[in-house]
DNA sequence: GTCTATACGTGGATAGAC
DNA sequence: GTCTATCCACGTATAGAC
């Protein structure tokens, strides 16, 4: 019985995601998550190298494709137009990767700093993503707006929490949101 | 010289303020604190009589003016109305208490949970506004747009940090962005 | 009013047995 | 693949001297 095989690890991960987002990265302990599975702190290091690397697993490929989306961003020239391409993207990411993690990266804004080597934290990365998308002679008043309207896309996915919504409905109203903003 | 005499108290809030707000208040450290200051940690202890002391002297008043404003909406009847009232109340308080406690609690939601004794955390607090603001026949569009409304007004604070605006520039495009959207 | 010294718990992480 | 045992660093907090 408790025949718990090779899915030991996609566990962690389903326990972690959840602990991690209800309750934060940061005040949530391997213990914690060891004793929900009924294992020790010493079986999650089988299967992963550290704490930060199970978080890793579970938002890693957002937040690279979130970088590559900055990146992007940079090399093209600022305007409405790259606004709502930008915004297209962030919610093609959100699609992707699952609202989750967009909730995960609004709501532990100070833990993502770390997970990539050497790069900057959510804030630096999202001021790069304002500066690129912004023209260089908007209003300080414009400037925000924009900024909030980028912003919005990640909100709204953090508000549809515990409403009984589809994906598609809050995609669709985080679209309507952004682009009316932007 | 070093002539700090009781001005002590106000320098760790000064600090502190600055560290919470920056990196994140759990990534804080007491022992940071002090050395910034000079100090020993157990110097903050004359002051202060534990870590949540001081976050709950910078933040308390916001917190509490926020509970207080959750009971308010919950007894009154929903609508565009009550929508309108609340996000006026909401910018009072970034007002009176400063956009960093906005800033705080929006980047530190799970911390703040435990601040108000025996209280709710910030989602489930969040919930209950929700609730009291939305009419019980709207759509989950309705639904998560009026939530998105409100959250705007801490987003727009949260999304000034770094901009060379005045504290009415931003309070100006708080209130449109809100209004706007509820 | 500030310090030294220190205690205590916890969280992350490792070594090595089974 | 999982456990026991253990380590170590850190963070909070206290007692008591100066």
């Amino acid at each position: 019985m408790t025949a718990r095989q090779g899915d030991t690890k996609a566990e962690i991960r389903q326990v972690a995601m959840e602990l991690f987002t209800s309750q934060g990265y940061e005040a949530t302990s391997l213990r914690e998550i060891a004793e929900r599975l009924g294992v020790t702190k010493a079986a999650l290091y089988y299967h992963f190298r550290s704490k930060e690397d199970i978080v890793r697993s579970l938002f890693g490929d957002y937040l690279a494709a979130l970088d590559e989306l900055v990146a992007w961003a940079s090399t093209q020239t600022p305007g409405p137009r790259l606004r709502t391409q930008v915004i297209d993207r962030m919610l093609r990411l959100g699609a992707e990767h699952g609202r989750q993690a967009m909730q995960f990266a609004l709501a532990n804004q100070h833990v993502v700093r770390d997970l990539h080597p050497g790069r900057e934290n959510v804030h630096e990365r999202l001021s790069t993503l304002f500066d690129a998308v912004t023209d260089p002679d908007a209003t300080v008043q414009e400037a925000l707006r924009t900024r909030v309207a980028l912003l919005s896309v990640n909100v709204t996915m953090f508000a549809a929490q515990g409403l009984d919504a589809t994906d598609e409905q809050v995609d669709a109203v985080a679209r309507d949101i952004a682009h009316l903003l932007s």
